[in-house]
DNA sequence: CAATACTTTATAATTTTTTTAAAAGGTATT
DNA sequence: AATACCTTTTAAAAAAATTATAAAGTATTG
């Protein structure tokens, strides 16, 4: 972007991020999406061309008219690095702008609660991979990070993990290797990621659930995503909503997290394999880690055990009365179910509608839809990348 | 508007708009308040003083600087008819469009359940306070008219109440009246009222909460009213929330509304009355209409009645107990307190506190304001003459 | 208490962007 | 094959936004 002496305005970067999320489109396209005209699109993307960012790509087929020019990003021109974190491990991975992964996906043990080492083991681990890629640093548009807590992504502080003293976790990072840094909540990117490229693309208003250790949720309103005020909505793990007085790791009782989250039901396996239920998460050995667990209940579930089915319907059914409240209070298009436990969210359709049909007015989720994301774990990775380039071109550009 | 050859464009309808909510206003503030630039809004205010629709002012006191030229729009040119129904009873009035009364409001009685010729009576009401007005009915903007149950705003159909049988409610009015109508739903107005001329005046969001013989919410999000997919966002009355198994009118049972609603809070005291508690509600002659008891019991909270005011207590923690699910969804910067039983607001704080305390995570309410409405009662008829004003013009531009 | 520094608003000149119109390259239909 | 209709591309005209400048005020300062 700097070889060239034309100046470079805001819609060239808005070009090239719409680029990014379609692989290929024409100007009309692109003039559609940026809501400016024909000519102006016309003019920028032969601009983007001249100064090396953008290719055409040849004709597309005619969909009843003159067929369209496509273009498309030079793929290998830019890099993102990605973060996702939750509480025990963290993944790491860099993509070009057409979302090739130039390395394996690394997953690193980091605890997040109570390490006071956490960043610095995290900052070594980003170093490391991303000298292994043999990219240089001017190459890379930024680094995406989600992780769970509460964040403040403007200024770039998580307030919960990974304090860093008297600055904030972006300057940090941008002061050790180089490269702007992004975070958010996890499940705000699992959200994008679905917006962007997942079931809910290009939906008007999506809820997205975040289904996992906890229970998060994205919320897409109006086409983008919806932080409130402070940046802390969609903290749906802690809606007050069982009778059950389970203590929640929030200090709070009757928590929806407490009853339904993967955690949860992990611990309640633990207790009733250990009063004697018959299922094949008896043969487990590491019976005493509800993250083995939990993963084990995931498998079997899966494989068709009973006891792995029931506590998935059970948590399933919880976390459907907890949607009955989101429906009442957004009305949404779709919600869409993602998150580490993807892979039984097909066993759990069924509980949630049944607890829709009990606690929903029907006429208002009679147009909702559920479905499964199909991005699988994936998602917040994707959503990182995808926090980096809404940011593309943002500090260069007043 | 139809008496110059000069083009009106939406720009004209949006500057009288933005004039409307301001009383009076700079070009300086209507190029900010419109994202037009100073020399375009200008030349259109100019515009609009040729045919006579705005006047200027004269000078506003300096800020520190040059002193602007303020315009307002003029009086009588043009006025709105203003609905407001409940269950029981309508208000109807019509204002200018300095939000003058013209006539004193009128207040029928028009029960909307298994009522057939409700909207037979609504229309003769209708016609018979215009004509009493005395103002030609090609000056009429439109009918603003805000009603609970399940409506569609863009059709113009309640699917609730006031069947219009083969036609739009919306156009039977038009029919009837041969002026434009709007229809939406009670809390949707007050919420943008509240938004306009309220407690929550130029709020990125906020949440208004419709406290009445039901519980309604409105919701502000990104400067405007949020409505949802369908248009049935902010069912909050509904949600599930209470341990106790109230059957609700909608058939569910544990609604916040079946517990919490003043007319929950009237059953509740007529029971405890004839149980013997001793309160001055006793001596009210109308024991057995609900919504005598339910406004006496506002008016004997204000005046100091311990049982009354333990009744509205005891509601108001459970409407907080509904907040901070809100919250948790929401995280919203403000929280106004407004409908019928905005008399006793100030008595429900205190409870309402002590259940976010209880209920929310402090870090996602350390910054949420709860105010209570100033617009009183008055709210939803100020709310019908904005969602007229917000369609002002919107059919004779395409 | 004038002179200067800094505001905000209003107007004019310039540049950018959109709108409109027309041309070019397709498909579908008769 | 001729015609109708559709979508994309390019060109010309119109509209709007920027930018620069002028005008009219307040606050500060020696």
């Amino acid at each position: 972007m700097s070889t060239t002496l034309k100046k470079t305005s805001k819609l060239h970067y808005e070009l090239m991020q719409e680029l990014y999320y379609r692989k290929s489109a024409s100007c009309n396209e692109l003039s559609a999406a940026t809501k400016k005209s024909i000519p102006l699109v016309t003019k920028v993307v032969n601009e983007l061309i001249e100064m090396g960012e953008v290719v055409e790509q040849g004709y597309a087929p005619s969909s009843g008219g003159r067929r369209p020019l496509m273009y498309a990003l030079i793929k290998d021109k830019q890099f993102i690095v990605l973060v996702a974190m939750d509480q025990l491990s963290t993944r790491i991975g860099i993509v070009n702008l057409h979302n090739d992964y130039r390395l394996p996906i690394a997953v690193v043990e980091l605890k997040l609660q109570d390490n006071k080492t956490a960043l610095n083991e995290l900052t070594q681990h980003l170093k490391n991979y991303i000298k292994k890629s043999g990219i240089p640093t001017n190459k890379f548009i930024g680094i995406g990070i989600g992780m769970p807590g509460f964040i403040n992504v403007s200024k770039g502080i998580n307030y919960t993990y990974l304090e860093a003293n008297n600055k904030t976790l972006k300057q940090h990072l941008l002061d050790e290797t180089g490269i702007p840094a992004f975070i958010d909540n996890d499940s705000s990117l699992i959200a994008l990621a679905e917006l962007k490229f997942g079931a809910a693309k290009s939906s008007i208003d999506a809820m997205v659930i975040n289904m996992g250790w906890g229970i998060g949720l994205g919320m897409i309103i109006n086409g983008s995503l919806f932080r409130g005020h402070n940046g802390f909505a969609g903290e749906f793990s802690h809606i007050p909503i069982s009778e059950e007085s389970i203590l929640c790791s929030c200090g709070k009782q009757g928590c929806l997290e407490a009853v339904a989250s993967l955690l949860a039901v992990a611990e309640k396996a633990i207790i009733g394999i250990k009063e004697g239920r018959i299922s094949s998460l008896a043969y487990i050995e590491t019976l005493n880690s509800k993250v083995e667990v939990g993963n084990a209940i995931i498998k079997e579930a899966n494989k068709g055990d009973q006891y792995a089915i029931e506590l998935i319907s059970d948590a399933a059914y919880k976390i459907g009365r907890g949607l009955s409240i989101l429906i009442h209070i957004m009305n949404p298009k779709v919600i869409v179910l993602s998150g580490r436990s993807v892979k039984v969210a097909k066993l759990m359709l069924a509980p949630i509608q049944q607890a829709l049909n009990k606690y929903c007015i029907p006429r208002l989720f009679a147009d909702t839809e559920i479905k499964v994301s199909k991005l699988g774990f994936d998602a917040e990775l994707i959503g990182a990348s995808i926090l980096v380039m809404q940011n593309f071109g943002k500090e260069k550009i007043k």
